[in-house]
DNA sequence: TTGTAAGCGTTATCAG
DNA sequence: CTGATAACGCTTACAA
């Protein structure tokens, strides 16, 4: 039991908040304040592991409280400026170095964005993620990013992951597994801002920042007819994913609107990767009456079929056309060159982040569940040219 | 001043810890514990903005200790069945997600790996991010990627954030433009575990993870020497960065070996970017005696050599031999093909991340600084393929 | 202008 | 097996 060092008394002595980090007590008898000077108990710099400077430090050699220091080293205002260099004349000597956890418990914000994307093999998510970093490095953000692998567990785990870290918003998206959407409705429910792109779905209610699939397939296929083709065959993605529907129906209106007869063993969805797509193009390929053009979900499709066609010794673009989907770097040395439908993966970025920091910062207004539509491009090459006009 | 409810002292109240997340109080005198029922005390849940239902919610209603349910949810042993089915059948129910933040402060390490990269564009960073991260991912760690944009100033900041959010450790490779590495020793004087790879300095004492740039520099330049190729050019890098000093060396190394004359206007260091690789790349081609070969520092110079040699009418591999260094995605397909050197990227990745995780969990033992150099592989295709002999 | 003390949500060390 | 309480490092009313 304490007793006051005045008095002597044991009763009457009550806690009195904290001075340098000392327990500070209050005789309630005589009115005494005092510290016990118990040399164990002063400065317990214990957890030997290098001891960080924190701002109590930085208190203790100024000699002002930590109050004072936080708010010298935020720039407040109503701070002299004697004690506010001092501070900060400390703060550098002592290397000090702001805790971010502990801010960011206390402030219970981050200023942190997380981002979930299925895969960077290609480089279609690696310039998504360029653009969105660049917008959130500006608005002073920084940006965590994961991958999913293009697993659902993973994705949800990655989900469980950042939301115990408290992200101020999130950017995702999806798998080409994922079919449940659980994960994603805790967002909903705990107030964070979400935002999917890409490989989006309709069953959250999320903003959601796609291109113009439908429009760009329908471009493709319809370049495809005019160049001459008749008998095009569709190589296709997951159906659970917007995207691999959408292109469908692009393919299937074009080509209904230009009379073209769809056979349906031309058709094939299936998962993207490079091995199916193999399967997929060989089987077309070798059909006995082979298609005279494919449209793929993707270049890399694309390309495994350009390069499986010059193996069995079919000419592109006479004796097939190719066209496939988001330009990536390679395609443009594909063969002839492949041509494909080019996607404004920056802005898909860009837009995505601007999007979640709009929701962040708008805070009370609930901002209807939305859509933002980008423009896709045609870029045609040599997979595809056969002019006869 | 509060009063004690049975005895109606008044000096004898000390606070007596919490209860309910309460303030309680005990009478001294009667040594009667009771908290206070004012309405407007209980449960002080402000900060309006959508409570978080945290460990101490649970306890409330569950009736036990926060320092039970926080036992319980981590399976921690000593706690009855019961009590822990109780609990997290609660934290279930209230929809409970941990503070990972107050976990971090608590415990004073993240579990974050921290990875600054000067550039996404390219995918050679992408395919070392993959690497590090599915080794980190498979050891419970989560990693949080910056990008440096080339750029010092952003570096520089980019560290500062990283050591705000008490990373447990970082692996960086620096931006062409880095020369002073102060904010790299911050990471040593503080014992946070520190692997450079890829683009590394001598200035500061952590582990490296390189690949072996002379080597397979030498590689290049021999086989095409080997090819018959005798006036070699050399587009390299700025040689600020040691991979840069590398290949040069290797470079040189070969022209020696085999007593080729090295035309020291044919011998040019610049900074990486398409643009410089462009003007370098004219310069090379418009001497009046033009190099027969050119062995560019990295994929993308090489590649702009080659796409301009072919927009002139000058012949690869019979009128000019090129090889570039990296194996980027597109140059399997660029022209003829292009001849370079593949790093193992993937490698790259796994062994640096492996090395932090060592440092962190070594903890006392001083690792001496060391360096591990990775190999590369030469990859003949037809930019430099005019094998006479 | 400065100090006090109550949090932020956890874990860990002692006591029971 | 369980509870109380002090950290972790910081911000911010509220007092002085």
């Amino acid at each position: 039991m304490i007793s006051c060092p005045k008095c002597s008394e044991v009763g009457s002595i009550m806690k009195a908040g904290y001075v340098r980090n000392k327990q500070r007590y209050v005789c309630k008898d005589c009115n005494y304040f005092f510290t016990l000077s118990n040399p164990d108990q002063i400065a317990p710099i214990k957890n030997s592991r290098r001891h960080q400077t924190t701002i109590i430090d930085i208190a203790r050699s100024t000699g002002v409280s930590n109050s004072t220091v936080s708010r010298a080293l935020h720039g407040h205002a109503d701070i002299s400026p004697e004690t506010r260099n001092a501070v900060l004349e400390m703060a550098a000597q002592l290397d000090y170095q702001p805790n971010q956890l502990a801010y960011n418990l206390v402030k219970s914000r981050t200023n942190t964005i997380g981002m979930i994307v299925p895969e960077f093999t290609n480089s279609f998510f690696p310039n998504i993620i360029i653009g969105a970093h660049e917008l959130l490095t500006e608005a002073g953000y920084n940006l965590t990013i994961m991958q999913s692998n293009e697993s659902y567990p993973i994705e949800v785990s990655n989900t469980k992951a950042m939301l115990a870290n408290r992200i101020d918003g999130l950017l995702i998206s999806l798998t080409q597994e994922t079919n449940n959407y659980d994960h994603l409705k805790v967002f909903e429910k705990r107030g964070i801002p979400l935002v999917l792109f890409n490989r989006v779905c309709d069953y959250v209610s999320a903003p959601k920042v796609v291109v113009n699939d439908f429009e760009g397939s329908f471009l493709a296929v319809e370049h495809l007819i005019l160049n001459g083709y008749e008998r095009i065959a569709h190589l296709g993605g997951p159906l659970n994913l917007l995207v691999s529907r959408e292109r469908l129906r692009g393919y299937r209106a074009a080509m209904e609107k230009y009379g073209k007869n769809i056979e349906e063993n031309m058709v094939i969805q299936g998962m993207f990767s490079q091995q199916k797509a193999r399967i997929y193009g060989k089987y077309l390929l070798d059909l006995e009456s082979r298609p005279d053009a494919i449209f793929a979900v993707n270049d890399s499709s694309a390309i495994e079929i350009v390069l499986m066609a010059l193996e069995k010794g079919i000419r592109i673009p006479d004796e097939l056309g190719v066209v496939g989907f988001s330009d990536n770097p390679e395609s443009a040395y594909i063969g002839p060159g492949l041509t494909t439908i080019r996607q404004p993966t920056h802005a898909i970025g860009k837009t995505s982040a601007q999007w979640v920091l709009q929701l962040i910062e708008s805070e009370e207004e609930m901002i209807l569940p939305n859509e933002k539509v980008l423009k896709t491009e045609l870029i045609v090459r040599g997979s595809s040219k056969r002019n006869r006009s």
